[in-house]
DNA sequence: AATGAATGAGGGTTCATTCAT
DNA sequence: CATGAATGAACCCTCATTCAT
């Protein structure tokens, strides 16, 4: 074994080779360091949005995800660091701005009841982070932080739409942050409201009644 | 066990004296009672709220009412227990229903700002409560039975007037279940979200501004 | 069981006994409290001076004592305080100054060689805390200011008693805080020494010889 | 083993040079090895004498010595093996015995002083050690062993010059033994104790009084 | 030789709950 | 009714140590 090594630094290969078999060595190690870590993080998403923070147990989560209980001291500082962690690589914020993108020059009624019902349908697929968001708000401030970030930008996605309505002169030139909030605030409870009380309209329908109420009124006609 | 003895030495009754003796003690023992029951549930609601249920120690809970831990147990077979019981006493459903009872035949504008705002006030004075619907949902399952009974009761206090003024001819005959709900939901969330995110504009002003957009509707005149 | 203690409201015994049921019973109780603190106290000493402070768990501490590991944190708020509580009971200053007030007026030899086996004989007794003294030094801040104290008594026990001499003529006007300190220090590592590295004179005869050697000198006579 | 095939087929070797070969370099191997070694050692026992052996962990180790934590176990088996290691390397048993041969036929005072003083200043170089000594006493067997050594040379260096002067006729016939002890202690703890307990004469007039005192005596002359 | 991921036992501590008084 | 001593399970976290690479 001596002999073999001593062999390699006596006759070593092109300083290359050496250089990118231990990077891609140390790059291997990183690569599965890095897997484990989104492992671990995303096993706790579950956990944490099943059982609650404060009820799930680092033993819990470690044999949920198939390790040690000290491992997960070796990826997060404390139980705190790894919720910290799961709130920030699932806020799905980025998607959020990407749907901003895409609504221009449609008719209101058809573009705010489409962006409802995706934004609907994210938080939807976020279900777990949403639970979350709603129960672990008080203790650990990342938490709210995030929520308010994605909060903030779900209501732009609807406010700066209906800005430009107005200025098309689609819209009555109104405040259009309390229109913005009416859509965003509603849809919200509409998900996370469902665990809580059972609701009697589907949210399709939902969503679309609530935007023709707000964009035609429900006031009678005058005659 | 000593004194009862030399009591009855000293003082004998007989028996009728001693029944109705027993019997008015027993009321005032059994007031006493209440009372202490009364005072570790006011001061667990406001515990609870602000430290979360978890997070509280009924050593906590002890110190904060001014006794030993070891008498909450005379009053609440456990901690889960008393959780439920604070909910279930301060669950403000009276309240909510007596606001339904007063409005009647008046404008539609002036009567949903009305209750809008007093919907709003009602679950700022219960802002404890709130905390802790908001938080403690999942483990205990009283915590979301009663606040879908309140939801539900706001809800129907918008929905019943809402039907009635469309009978009434005032407005357009549309579902109002989704109407009631984007009122009820946007102050909840008013209420709830105001630790969470910002808000732009003043509740009051903003109450007012989402019943105009809904009675009104905020498309530009046709003309 | 209601019935009696109905009773005893409704006539009750003198205030005075009253009051001295009550206060013999909790007095009875802190003193139970008290004694258990003590053994706690008492078991920790000896368990700290036998495997040192790390190396003891608070489990081993309780199961010694014949107590649930819970209680430990009933009399203490750590085990840190645990320590703190032990080095202060056990702390053996008021023996040293009772040591101090004997002697007066005597043959200085005499004298010093009686102290000086007392304050061996002390530091005996006390071996267990002299072992945590010497050991638990660094970590907790406390161990050696009890110590301090202890040494710095020890030293004037034998400097006030040198300075009386002086001032009577018996000794040489010299600087006496050296004198006491080569006592007080020898007989400290005769007695802690005594587990690093055996000692080859006897202690007894070890403290005589070093007081004759101290009060007559070494030297050849001149002449 | 990629390499060595590489090596191998790339740059075959005689046998002889091989051999030659693999002896130089694998002395330059031990060399560097060796180095690791020590350095590991003497960042332990800066580390050990400033947090304590329990208190320091292998990672902290590691990390003052700029090397990842598996590889203290290339080096050393264990933990407690290094210490021992820090403790064996630097003993200062040779230095102490040097110290020793300087010393001959000269007058006892002026000797006895700069011995004295010669020995207080060793001990305060090896301040890291004699906190080690005082402190992991009792776990590491080891570790009262050496110290033990240490301390019987320091008291032959005084009682073999003792011995050699009262043969000399300078000093009286007596136990040497004792006297040796008296300033051999009196100096270890002036420097020990010295965290302890604030001295109020400095240490180099402490020795030299010590000395005087001891040669002299302190009683008052007779005349 | 060197790395650091992985293990699992054990640490101090908290806490809901029970019970003798 | 009221106390607080006592229990023991569970918690988060640290750590010496091993091992694949």
């Amino acid at each position: 074994m001596t002999a073999h090594l001593t062999a390699n630094i006596i006759q070593p290969m092109n300083e290359h080779s050496v250089k990118t078999e231990k990077a891609r060595r140390s790059t291997w190690r990183d690569e599965k360091a890095e897997e484990r870590r989104l492992q671990l993080i995303d096993t706790a998403l579950e956990v944490f949005a099943r059982k609650g923070f404060d009820k799930t147990s680092v033993r819990e989560l470690a044999t949920a995800a198939g390790v040690a209980q000290g491992l997960m001291y070796h990826y997060f500082k404390s139980k705190d660091k790894l919720l910290e962690a799961v709130v920030e690589r699932h806020s799905f914020l980025p998607q959020l701005k990407s749907l901003l993108a895409t609504l221009h020059n449609e008719a209101a009624a058809k573009v705010l009841k489409a962006v409802g019902r995706q934004f609907y349908d994210l938080l939807g697929q976020k279900e777990s982070l949403m639970n979350i968001f709603f129960h672990e708000t008080q203790s650990h401030p990342i938490v709210p932080r995030i929520w308010r970030g994605i909060m903030n930008e779900g209501i732009s996605l609807f406010q700066n739409y209906l800005d430009e309505r107005v200025k098309a002169g689609e819209l009555k030139a109104h405040n259009t942050d309390v229109t913005a909030r009416m859509l965003a605030y509603a849809i919200v409870l509409l998900r996370a409201g469902g665990v809580a009380f059972h609701q009697r309209t589907r949210p399709e329908a939902f969503i679309d009644q609530m935007v023709d109420n707000i964009l035609g009124g429900i006031a009678a006609p005058v005659n």
